[in-house]
DNA sequence: ACCGTGATGTTCT
DNA sequence: GAACATCACGGTG
């Protein structure tokens, strides 16, 4: 059952916490790839200084101030794309971070995408997951309820939270609890 | 196990 | 021209 837009216009922090466990699935020329959600955190626009957003639109950030349910995807660090879901209504910039998956379908794909043949390592960080599942800048912008890239329903799983990954610049910001990630899970980016 | 470092290019100041 | 929501690798315990 692939989620609705409902799903997605609600606020970045139960969007954040809501995926894990959940499916995200990409269909491309190439194959079929997904991996349970594990690992997300959330970035609230105007009043989080560690969001992208929290200077105002500009032209990378045009997607975020849409409406939920569709894809941001960046570029950091000169080589890797991150991957974004987009919440909550139009004019309104949150977005969920996807940071870590546990491989489902397509391994040998995501593995040949990687250059890597570790299953543990396969798609443990936001860089890691964009490859294997072969989402590029083509995807900026896309549907989560279209075809390519999608997310389906789950089984609900014992979340925790914790501070954010690498954005020691946002001050206080830093603190907050917005990474949610599944309990006991062994494919996090970082050990809990 | 942890720690330091280099690779790389777009975006924003 | 600096900063950056990262990763892989090589070093040392």
């Amino acid at each position: 059952m692939k989620l609705s837009r409902e799903f997605y216009l609600r606020d970045g922090l139960t969007v954040a916490r809501e995926l894990i466990g959940k499916k995200i699935v990409t269909n491309l020329p190439e194959g079929v790839t997904s991996g349970i959600i594990v690992e997300t955190e959330a970035y609230m626009g105007a009043i989080d200084a560690a969001a992208h957003t929290y200077r105002g639109k500009t032209e990378r950030t045009k997607i975020f101030y849409g409406a939920g349910g569709f894809v941001y995807v960046y570029l950091i660090y000169g080589m890797y794309i991150c991957t974004n879901v987009v919440a909550n209504v139009e004019n309104v910039p949150e977005a969920v971070l996807i940071r870590a998956l546990e491989p489902v379908d397509g391994i040998e794909l995501m593995k040949l995408r990687r250059g890597k043949n570790n299953l543990r390592g396969l798609c443990s960080g936001p860089g890691k997951l964009s490859q294997a599942l072969g989402v590029t800048k083509n995807l900026y912008g896309a549907d989560l309820c279209g075809d390519k890239i999608f997310i389906e329903d789950g089984e609900k799983l014992p979340v925790l939270t914790t501070p954010r990954i690498n954005v020691d610049y946002a001050g206080a910001a830093a603190d907050y609890l917005w990474r949610f990630i599944a309990a006991n899970s062994k494919f996090l980016s970082k050990h809990a």
